[in-house]
RNA sequence: GUGCCUGUAGCUCAAUGGUAGAGUACUGGACUGUGGAUCCAGUUGUUGCGGGUUCGACCCCCGUCAGGCACCCCA
């Protein structure tokens, strides 16, 4: 049996178990996200190819966008970030908007690209923005909040590092290098490729494609191996004493070859590895000072990140830190002893639903082997079982399918009994 | 868009160019008022699809579709 309609390539089938995962995942965005006044918020899916254009990337936007042409003949795209779309609702709202603008979101995303490990094409992410406030303790909020994420689901500092840079010093100590401000681009992709290459491909690339000298690549090496490049750096210094005085200075450090990707960043620049490097970037981000700007807004400086779904999920799966979710709310499984006893069981039911029980009536009048297998294949905790024995007299049998003990009560008691064996007393 | 790899039962995978199999899952029974464990039995296939080579193709060749991985880019 194959089905003749295919899922689109990239998008995922969420079957409850997968369901109940990304549910779980959400709840810890949404704590982490809380833990530090962050409040929830969203934004369209669909935007203006303009407002992604010449802020997020070239590639981005022109080759990696789902792109199409309403009704009307406007240019739409499904948004492939959040960045300029939070960057557009403060500047429509920013005389409003109390400052500090606190803000996070969890939705999907879509990107054209071939799936492959960790990537696919519609994906959802976490955003966290704090605009309003240019300051070391600011970008380092965003750095804590995102440990007090790992620290929620499990991934110790020796699991998980978080690498920090800042564009400023950067771009100075490309300057001071003599370099052409017209290659910065070319250098920053030079400087992303540090680990991707074998030295002397890497020094192929930056003379052949970038068109340095082999003295400046010397130079530019010297810069990515300088571990204490920082203290150049009155930002970072900053940055990295705030990071000391919340508490999660075990997870940062320094990394002169973090630049990342999209165009708008212009200070410290930051994403998060699992730390054997077996996996693509488990969330990356940064402050941008124009963006607000760049869509009609007054100046207003902000600093973020995004955490994608799916490599945070391969990460948890190899650290054994998925949780065993049970996709089933039921608690108690009232059984059907046989066809003349069906508005019996159906009567239970409905008074156990009523008492605020999650409980499921078996569908049909079955045998009792299958009605319990059933209920065990789901984990429901409780049976109960109404037979000619237990009608005649009132009652009914609760089994706890944990314990495999059983007792029958009263059926005026059963409320009572079902709800102090479901939650285990 | 470029390259490499892989398509066999619902799932995970076997099968020197010579009769398509195992585990698991599922269904039934041992056990007609009781799940998990054990045992027994049974079902499951256009070997992705279309050509070609061959007496004979799951196996070799070509094409095609799908998937995976890497590049590109990035969450």
């Amino acid at each position: 049996m194959k089905p003749t309609i295919r899922p689109i390539k990239g998008t995922r089938d969420f079957y409850p178990a997968e369901m109940a995962f990304r549910t779980w995942l959400y709840g810890k965005m949404r704590a982490a996200s809380q833990r530090f006044g962050y409040q929830e918020y969203e934004a369209p899916m669909l935007e203006t190819l303009e407002l992604y254009a010449a802020k997020s990337g070239e590639e981005l936007v022109k080759e990696q966008s789902f792109v199409f042409t309403d009704r009307g003949g406007d240019t739409i795209t499904l948004r492939p970030e959040l960045t300029p779309s939070l960057a557009r609702m403060v500047a429509q709202k920013q005389r409003e908007l109390p400052k500090p603008i606190r803000w996070w979101s969890f939705g999907p995303f879509w990107r054209y690209e071939r799936p492959q490990k960790g990537r696919t094409r519609e994906f959802f992410q976490w955003n966290i923005d704090l605009l309003g406030v240019d300051s070391a303790y600011a970008d380092a909020e965003l750095v804590a909040v995102l440990v007090e994420f790992f620290r929620s689901v499990g991934l110790s500092a020796a699991q998980v590092v978080i690498k920090v840079n800042n564009r400023k010093l950067m771009e100075a100590q490309i300057k001071a290098l003599g370099l052409e401000t017209d290659k910065i681009d070319g250098i920053y992709k030079l400087i992303d490729k540090l680990d991707k290459l074998p030295t002397d491909k890497w020094r192929a690339y930056g003379r052949d494609d970038i068109g340095l000298s082999a003295a400046q690549i010397d130079q530019l090496s010297g810069l990515l191996n300088n571990r204490d490049l920082w203290q150049q750096s009155s930002e970072l210094t900053a940055f990295f004493n705030a990071i000391n005085d919340l508490g999660v200075s075990d997870y940062v450090e320094f990394d002169p070859a973090i630049i990342r990707g999209l165009a708008y960043y212009t200070g410290v620049v930051f994403e998060a590895r699992e730390c054997s490097g077996s996996f693509r970037a488990i969330c990356g981000g940064g402050r941008y000072d124009n963006l607000v700007a760049d869509v009609g807004g007054e100046p207003l400086g902000g600093m973020g990140f995004a955490m994608g779904d799916v490599v945070i999920g391969l990460v948890l799966e190899e650290y054994g830190l998925r949780p065993a979710l049970r996709p089933i709310p039921t608690e108690a499984l009232v059984t059907i002893f046989d066809a003349t006893l069906i508005g019996t069981s159906a009567r239970i039911a409905a008074t156990l639903r009523s008492a605020g029980l999650n409980t499921e009536l078996f569908p049909e009048a079955a045998k009792l082997d299958r009605q319990l297998k059933y209920a065990n294949t789901q984990s429901i905790p409780v049976v109960i079982i109404i037979g000619p024995d237990e009608a005649a007299a009132g009652k009914a049998t609760v089994r706890d399918l944990r314990s495999g003990q059983q007792q029958v009560v009263g059926q005026d008691q059963l409320v009572n009994v079902v709800r102090a064996v479901v939650s285990g007393q």
